[in-house]
RNA sequence: GCGGAGGUAGCCAAGUCUGGUCAAAGGCGCUAGGCUUAGGACCUAGUUGGUUAGUCCAUUCGGCGGUUCAAAUCCGCCCUUCCGCACCA
């Protein structure tokens, strides 16, 4: 069989015989979509494993008796269209390198750089062509690109309407990684260096000063472990540098020039004054806010300007940089003489106590490691703060927080501060970033940024309700679903730039993109009405979305109102009401984190409870030959290359079932042998039945056995999303059963056969479709297998079938014995086997013994085409001591559950 | 740090919930033989070590310890790999 001329053979006769275009009926229904695809390069190897589970449970409900309805949609919002359209304008070598490595030509690449949706459309030709090549049993009039079709931006605000009138739409503030001089947030990939760099916050402690001439100022230390600030003996400046003095929220702050920028983005009222030596300040004291004590200010050359305020408090029993800062301050005479400084005026304060360390755990760290360089000392730090956070407690130094966990009293002491006025906050990145435009960034608090309410106590039980009734396939996954809803912040859902929809409200902002992907299936019940009529988006308003997905309104007055036929309303009303809610939705589990739980929260705002999701499939990523795909690795492999080799059926086939549950698939061409050969072993079966006669034999009650409890087992298998399992009992056990039965019958019983085919050509036909059809028509079928019925099985032939397998067994059994025999006997070529089975009193059931020996006589043809040779096969109890010894000992040794073998 | 999933013979991978039938399915690879004979495929057997007319013994499922007549499977501790943690899709 030429399995790419069969494939584009039956792809065409669905397409003239319209098979997969769904429309509401008399059945049930079943929904499901492939995920959208992002537009902006071509479908590969990983987008085919999640394609085509999807599609063969799609194909699978439908021979299920199901209304089965498969669609897909195009992704095009957010960013990284514009991305690639800004590279390819930039001459960027390595978009150009993967642009050619799906297949765009010099010519395709000159014309993305004109225009953002020529790309998309570009590309989702390309995916549409592969998608067919495939032979996914989709709906195609269904299909729309998002961000690009002006009706589908429609459908998103009114989505936004409906979750702001529910009060799910709120404005609040946020930190981002910012960068100045882009003056916009600088995600992950929009950075030079930073990659997963984050916010975090430091507390910033204002010690007090007020100068001779009675002017206040105050230093704000900022500082990751406020808890220690009843141990500090001083705050250190860097030296040799200038400071700003600046009116922060009506108080005079010395800061670094970097934390006015970002105290400035911070929302603090923020005015410069001018600058100031830290020399100034050195060998003079400052408050401390928590003991009221005055410690001195002194120079720490390893203060960093760059972090924090660039004021820095000195614990030094507690923190490995300021135990070295004293020892090298006290060390130089010169110095501590100038700013009046012995070891007794800034001698470590002890307060907290941590197991296994004396007072001061940072003194001994830094004097047993012996650490001097910064990477030790960070190191080292990194270490004391992490064990002093978890199993440290304050001790009587800290007042009234003497005794308390630091892990549980941080907190608490930061707000009593802050509630006092002697604490506030700066935002610091966990590390360094710098934007793609070479500046660094830090971090800036938005303003009146609009936000997806997801905290919402409301929303998120309604969520965790709901998600109690969903299917989750594998049901392990739920764990992550729980956990993700836990902690779920709210999220920022408009954003400045990017293609996408407009805030409805807000004309300046774009609805962030993955609220495009929440309740977009609903969208597919209706775009075959307004594909097909060319509705324009104009008169998709609210009033319109209210009345199909809601319920709401007088038809009438709403067809007056927006110019659609009350038809056609109807039309969209009817078939979202049928195929509505979706029944499955597959993704890769790296999507569970957002889009599958974004899915649910906006199904559960937006739509009655009837509509609300059924099941979730996830699976794991795809993997090639063994290794992660990279566009470093070149490993990449778009998918339609995969089909010219391979053919689809097998790519479908090697891997949807390379792996089940959430393990990452792994593509192996090599892989596709054995797939392949068992097809071809079960085509030329079928051309040898019509050789066949239907004689009954005596495997066949076996073979009718294994038959039905394949279609069991393959049957669970599927339902639960796992093809492997399915694929292994219906294609490599089904295979094996067959060839075992092909080789134990004489004379194969014609009818069997043919019934046991059919069987397994349709448990295969979800994942082999093309294949399928073109068996099934050989077994001269007019029908199509893809829409044809799914074998039954009967559950009373398995429950009484245990004899039949347990013959079986011990046949083969007897087989390897005999094998073994032949081995340690040296009889290549035997020239007569003799089989004993065992005396009467060895039986529990004298009938044992008689179905025993029947079973073996029956064989005997069997046995003697085997080997070759004859057969014979002797009652135990008539061996007797005039016998040959061998004979004897055989006789005396043979058991029920294993027969003596001789062999001569 | 928080959370999730894993670690099984050369590789991939079932088995773990519900302990025994598990020296542990299946596939790949490898070895021997067959078939054809120089194409791959296909068929049979083997693939922890020892031992044997088909038996039996020892050791094995990340490590250590425990429960049990019995553990890959249950419990505790430890080591280790992968994944997600948001304004990025």
């Amino acid at each position: 069989m030429d399995f790419k001329e069969n494939e584009k053979k039956w792809q065409a006769r669905w397409d003239e015989a319209r098979i997969f275009e769904t429309d509401p009926d008399k059945r049930k229904k079943f929904f499901t979509s492939l995920i959208i695809p992002y537009v902006n390069g071509n479908a590969h190897i990983g987008h085919s494993f999640t394609f085509t589970r999807s599609d063969v449970y799609a194909r699978f409900k439908r021979m299920n008796g199901y209304n089965s309805l498969l669609t897909q949609g195009f992704h095009a919002t957010g960013e990284p269209i514009l991305g690639v359209v800004e590279r390819l304008r930039q001459s960027d070598q390595s978009q150009i390198a993967t642009l050619k490595l799906y297949g765009a030509t010099d010519e395709d690449i000159e014309n993305f750089k004109k225009d953002p949706k020529y790309v998309a459309n570009y590309w989702m030709k390309k995916i549409v062509g592969s998608m067919k090549e495939m032979g996914y049993s989709i709906d195609w009039r269904r299909r729309f690109v998002t961000a690009i079709d002006p009706c589908f931006n429609s459908f998103i605000e009114w989505q936004y309407n409906k979750l702001k009138e529910k009060g799910y739409v709120v404005q609040g503030t946020h930190p981002v990684v910012w960068c100045s001089h882009d003056q916009s947030p600088t995600g992950d990939h929009d950075r030079l260096k930073g990659e997963g760099e984050g916010t975090i916050e430091y507390t910033i402690i204002k010690f007090s000063f007020e100068d001779e001439d009675g002017h206040k100022f105050i230093f704000p230390c900022a500082t990751l472990r406020p808890e220690t600030i009843y141990g500090v003996t001083n705050i250190w400046l860097k030296p040799e540098t200038e400071y700003i003095l600046a009116i922060v929220n009506n108080e005079t702050w010395v800061i670094s020039k970097d934390a006015l920028d970002k105290l400035n983005d911070q929302l603090f009222e923020v005015s410069e004054l001018g600058f100031v030596q830290s020399e100034e300040f050195f060998g003079k004291r400052a408050k401390n806010p928590s003991t009221e004590e005055e410690v001195p200010i002194l120079p720490g050359n390893f203060v960093e300007m760059g972090t924090g305020t660039g004021v820095v408090m000195s614990v030094p029993g507690h923190a490995p940089f300021d135990w070295v800062g004293i020892k090298t301050l006290l060390k130089n005479k010169e110095l501590s003489e100038k700013y009046k400084i012995d070891s007794n005026i800034v001698k470590p304060i002890s307060v907290i106590s941590l197991e296994g360390y004396g007072e001061f755990p940072a003194v001994e760290m830094v004097e047993s490691m012996k650490a001097d360089s910064k990477e030790k000392l960070e190191k080292i730090t990194a270490e004391l703060y992490k064990k002093e956070f978890h199993q440290g407690v304050l001790n009587n130094n800290c007042k009234t927080y003497a005794g308390q966990k630091v892990s549980e009293v941080k907190d608490h002491l930061i707000e009593r501060f802050r509630n006092i006025g002697r604490a506030t906050s700066i935002w610091e990145t966990t590390g360094l970033v710098v934007c793609r435009c070479n500046n660094k960034c830090h971090v800036k608090i938005l303003e009146n940024q609009w936000f997806l309410n997801y905290s919402n106590d409301r929303w998120k039980n309604d969520v965790k309700r709901h998600l109690e009734i969903m299917r989750l396939y594998p049901e392990d996954i739920r764990g992550q679903f729980l956990n993700t809803i836990d902690w779920l912040k709210d999220k920022a859902c408009a954003r400045k730039s990017g293609l996408g929809t407009k805030l409805p409200w807000d004309k300046d902002w774009i609805v962030e993109t993955l609220s495009d992907s929440t309740i977009y299936m609903a969208y597919y019940t209706i775009s075959k009405t307004i594909n097909d009529n060319n509705i324009i988006a104009d008169k998709l308003n609210d009033e319109v979305f209210d009345f199909i997905f809601l319920s709401k309104g007088d038809l009438k007055q709403i067809s007056k109102n927006c110019g659609l036929d009350e038809s056609l309303l109807k039309e969209m009303k009817e078939n979202f009401e049928y195929f509505y809610p979706m029944d499955f939705r597959n993704s890769g589990k790296d999507l569970v984190q957002h889009h599958l739980i974004f899915f649910i929260y906006h199904h559960v705002a937006i739509f009655p409870e009837k509509y609300w999701p059924r099941s979730i499939a996830v699976n794991g990523y795809v993997n090639v030959a063994g290794e992660k795909m990279s566009k470093s690795k070149g490993n990449i492999i778009p998918l339609s290359e995969l089909i010219e080799k391979h053919g689809a059926d097998l790519v479908r086939l090697n891997i949807s079932t390379s792996a089940e549950g959430m393990d990452d698939a792994d593509w192996r061409d090599e892989n596709t042998n054995p797939l392949k050969s068992r097809l071809m072993y079960l085509n030329d079966l079928v051309d040898k039945i019509e050789r066949m006669e239907s004689n009954k034999t005596n495997v066949d009650n076996w073979l009718e056995l294994q038959m039905h409890k394949i279609i069991k087992e393959t049957t669970t298998a599927y339902e639960e999303t796992k093809f492997r399992s399915a694929i292994n009992a219906s294609l490599f056990n089904a295979v094996n059963d067959m060839k075992w039965y092909m080789r134990r019958s004489i004379t194969p019983n014609k009818t069997l056969v043919k019934e046991f085919l059919e069987n397994i050509i349709k448990l295969i036909a979800p994942i082999t479709p093309h294949y399928s059809e073109e068996v099934w028509n050989k077994l001269g079928h007019k029908t199509f297998v893809s829409i044809d019925k799914w074998p039954q099985y009967k559950d009373a032939i398995i429950l009484k079938g245990d004899h039949l397998d347990k013959d079986e067994l011990f046949v083969k059994k007897t087989l390897e014995d005999i094998e073994h025999v032949k081995k340690l006997a040296k009889r290549q070529k035997p020239s007569k086997i003799i089989l004993f089975v065992a005396k009467s009193d060895k039986f529990a059931d004298k009938k044992d013994k008689h179905h025993q020996i029947r079973l073996f006589e029956e064989a005997h043809l069997f046995l003697k085409k085997e080997y070759g040779c004859d057969i014979e096969v002797l009652d135990s109890d008539i061996i007797t001591s005039h016998n040959e010894p061998l004979y004897q000992n055989k006789a005396t040794t043979s058991k029920p559950e294993k027969l003596g073998v001789i062999v001569f």
